[in-house]
DNA sequence: CAGTGGTCTAGACCACGCC
DNA sequence: GCGTGGTCTAGACCACTGC
């Protein structure tokens, strides 16, 4: 049987995704009787919007779709020098692999059209047997032909490498906090909303053409990044330094 | 008024402190009679304690003492550069500055003893008017005397070697994802239990002495971390590069 | 003032773990 | 069987917004 939470949040989701940034949403009461439930579970539902950044409310006023996220980024300086590190043994097993079309927000990513076919490759992560991470791979369906789980076991670049004569040379990675839904929740095996990091990761070849486009979950109890780093001294603007202030995040390693 | 919740929350609270984790703690029919609170009142409370990692919950057994984090860390190998960007106009306020003592916790962190004092300040760090960041920083109280909120204001660490003599040479830094509690929600103006950032991290100077602690937290709806990666070709373990699998987090940037 | 979200109650039924 | 957490209901009152 489905949770009435469920169907009311897919009800809101497809109601979000037929409007614009800030438009008005229904009022708590109609959406009730619209959708046949009490309000305190209307109201679980969307919570669980409101933490995911989808929905705002405004006391007396209504509820509205999120505007567009207006961001402050932070970008790190500095040369790559070698791969971290990580403990335990990695495994990921594919969830699921299938041929679909692009559609506009990832064909914008890869560079390719959104009727354009790529395939998506979902795949759990897990370290000593736990899940720790819910991958989504995207790559160009063309780049890839046939590609089957198996190709994905030695890792997805080596696989580029040695079979596909692709190779990966530099990629834009974004970090981000983020709480889980409930279906994520339940394949990394952790309460609904609780916290994780979000990656998202495109990834160029030497040619500078997009070969993957990657989002993925990391469960913020057993995932934690540590750097260690360096502060120079003779810097031109000394109040750079204050870490706070946007000074050096990352640096050498112990 | 108080609200139920947050004194359903502080008994919670604490309950959790005077337990070992993995103890149980009472069932949710025991606490609403000795709480005087309904049951959806109570479990309002106790997920807010879930979300943050601090409770959990077996169907079926009971409700317990979280235990401790088994983290998996992931750790940035490479040389700062330089300092990175961000945009915006960058201003903080000091809401609290005082001295107390250091406690166990961050006793261990500074190394010094727990009795011995610290500065404890709290800041709110804005971008463009919008406040984005909530940092506690603790300094052991010897090597500042007299701070005032003041000498915050050209950045901590050039007041350290303009007044203080103090080079901060080195730090080390975690990341982690987190969920915002009441209090820090509404100080950052965002609802309860919106994803933010965690940032953790110990400055010591250039003959290795703990300088400062500080923990921030950033609002996830505005704030990401971005990096360029470089991804190397000639690598001894082929199967490193595969970034899902550890591979290269960090890297020049634009 | 009417309508909105914010909070809370008292009680019901279900699903799971344990004895 | 019994106690646990998981879900849901119907309705109440308060606080805020906007006319």
């Amino acid at each position: 049987m489905e949770l009435k939470r469920e169907r009311v949040r897919e009800h809101l989701l497809t109601m979000i995704d037929s409007r614009r940034p800030g438009d008005a949403i229904p009022s708590e009461r109609t959406l009730c009787a619209t959708l046949g439930v009490s309000r305190p579970t209307l109201r679980a539902a969307v919570d669980e919007l409101v933490a995911t950044g989808l929905l705002v409310r405004e006391h007396g006023r209504g509820m509205f779709v999120a505007p567009d996220k207006i961001t402050q980024e932070l970008v790190a300086e500095n040369h790559v020098a070698d791969a971290p590190r990580s403990r335990g043994s990695w495994t990921s097993t594919v969830l699921d692999l299938r041929t679909v079309h692009a559609g506009a927000r990832i064909g914008r990513r890869l560079a390719i059209s959104p009727a354009s076919e790529l395939v998506h490759v979902t795949r759990l992560r897990h370290v000593d047997g736990a899940p720790i991470a819910l991958e989504h791979l995207h790559v160009p369906a063309d780049l890839v032909p046939g590609l089957t789980a198996a190709d994905l076991e030695g890792g997805f670049y080596a696989h580029l490498r040695r079979r596909r004569g692709i190779r990966p040379a530099h990629a834009v990675q974004s970090i981000e906090p983020t709480v889980l839904n409930e279906e994520e929740a339940a394949l990394l095996e952790v309460p609904v909303l609780s916290p994780a990091l979000l990656f998202d990761r495109t990834t160029s070849d030497t040619g500078g053409r997009p070969v993957e486009y990657v989002r993925s979950l990391y469960r913020g109890d057993r995932y934690r990044i540590v750097s260690r780093l360096t502060l120079g001294e003779g810097r031109a603007d000394p109040a750079a330094e204050d870490v706070g202030r946007g000074g050096a995040w990352w640096g050498t390693v112990e």
